[in-house]
DNA sequence: CTTTTGATTTATAATTATTCTTGAAAGAAG
DNA sequence: CTTCTTTCAAGAATAATTATAAATCAAAAG
C-alpha cells in the first residue's frame, strides 16, 4: 500500500491539483486505515477546518476511489462506506450492532480475470450475520 | 425454491395478512426468477393495479426480503435490487452499461457458519468489469 | 351476514445520501 | 501581470426510501 508522498506524487503526474481540502482528507483517510464515510469524515476534519464543505468530501472521495487510494465498500444499504485498506479482505456487517468489520477467510481466494466473456476487474464479498460482541450479549 | 402456494401458507402462518396488492407483488417477482428494483416493480404492477403506490412496493419488498422470498443485492451504488432467484450465485455488474448479471464462478464457494467468532448468516460476492456485450462493442 | 378490530394501503410529506450549479478564489501557463 | 483552467464552498436539486395520517380492507367474533 502506497504512503502519502507517493499518492501525492501521482495524483499530480495525473494533473489534479492538491489543494488543501484534499490533502488534509487524503492525510485523515490514510492515517486511519480503516472504514469512514462522507460523513464521518465530515465531522472529523470540521474541526481543523471549519469551512470544508460535504460536497468537497464527496468529490474527493470519489476522486481517490477512481485513481485506486479508497475502495469503495456497498455492505450498507443506505449508504457508501470507503475503506482506506485496500489489500483485498472480505466486510462483515452485524445485523444487531450495524457495525463493519474486516474479515480474513480460512482458504484462499483467486477469481480469474475472465469469466463467461466478461472482463472482471474488481471483486467484493460480503459476509452478513451477528459480530462476536452481540453474540456474547445476546448469549446467541 | 418454494412456490407461490407454499410461500403464501408460510406468510399466512406467520399472520401476515396477504392483500391483494401483496400477491400481485408476490406473483410478479415468482413469475420472473431475476432482478427488480422497486420502480420496475411499480412500472410493471401500474398496468393492472393503477392505484398501487411506491410506499406498499418498498413495504412489501421489505417484507418478502426478510421472509426470504427475494434476496436484497446491493451491488448498485445508488439502490437496491431484489433478486427472486434465491439460490446462491455471484452478480455481476457492467461498469460499462451498467447491466446486472448472474455469474457462475469455476470452483466451489463455501463459507463456514461462524467465522472469527461471528455468526455468519448470509453472504454476498459482487463482481465488477465489463460484460460480454460491452467487451465487442468496444473492442477490449 | 354484520360489526368490530387491527392490519394494510394510499397519498403525500419528510428524510437522507448524494450530486449539481454557481460564482468566487486559487493555480498554472504564457 | 493576464488569461485560462481547476477547484472550492454554499446551497439548491435530485433520487431513493421512509414516515405519517387518514381511508380502506381482511379476518374474527358475534
Amino acid at each position: 500500500m502506497m504512503d502519502e508522498m507517493e499518492i501525492v506524487k501521482r495524483l499530480k503526474e495525473k494533473g489534479y491539483v492538491l489543494s488543501m481540502p484534499r490533502i488534509a482528507i487524503l492525510r485523515y483517510v490514510l492515517s486511519h486505515r480503516t472504514h469512514h464515510t462522507a460523513e464521518s469524515i465530515y465531522k472529523a476534519l470540521r474541526q481543523e477546518y471549519p469551512n470544508i464543505s460535504m460536497a468537497t468530501v464527496y468529490n474527493t472521495l470519489k476522486l481517490l476511489s477512481k485513481e485506486g487510494v479508497v475502495h469503495q465498500i456497498m455492505i450498507d444499504e443506505n449508504k457508501v462506506v470507503y475503506d482506506s485498506n485496500t489489500y483485498f479482505h472480505p466486510h462483515f456487517k452485524c445485523r444487531v450492532c450495524g457495525k463493519i468489520e474486516d474479515v480474513d477467510l480460512p482458504f484462499n481466494f483467486q477469481i480469474p480475470d475472465e469469466l463467461g466473456g466478461r472482463k472482471i476487474e474488481d471483486f467484493h464479498i460480503y459476509l452478513y450475520g451477528v459480530c462476536a460482541d452481540c453474540r456474547k450479549k445476546l448469549g446467541i
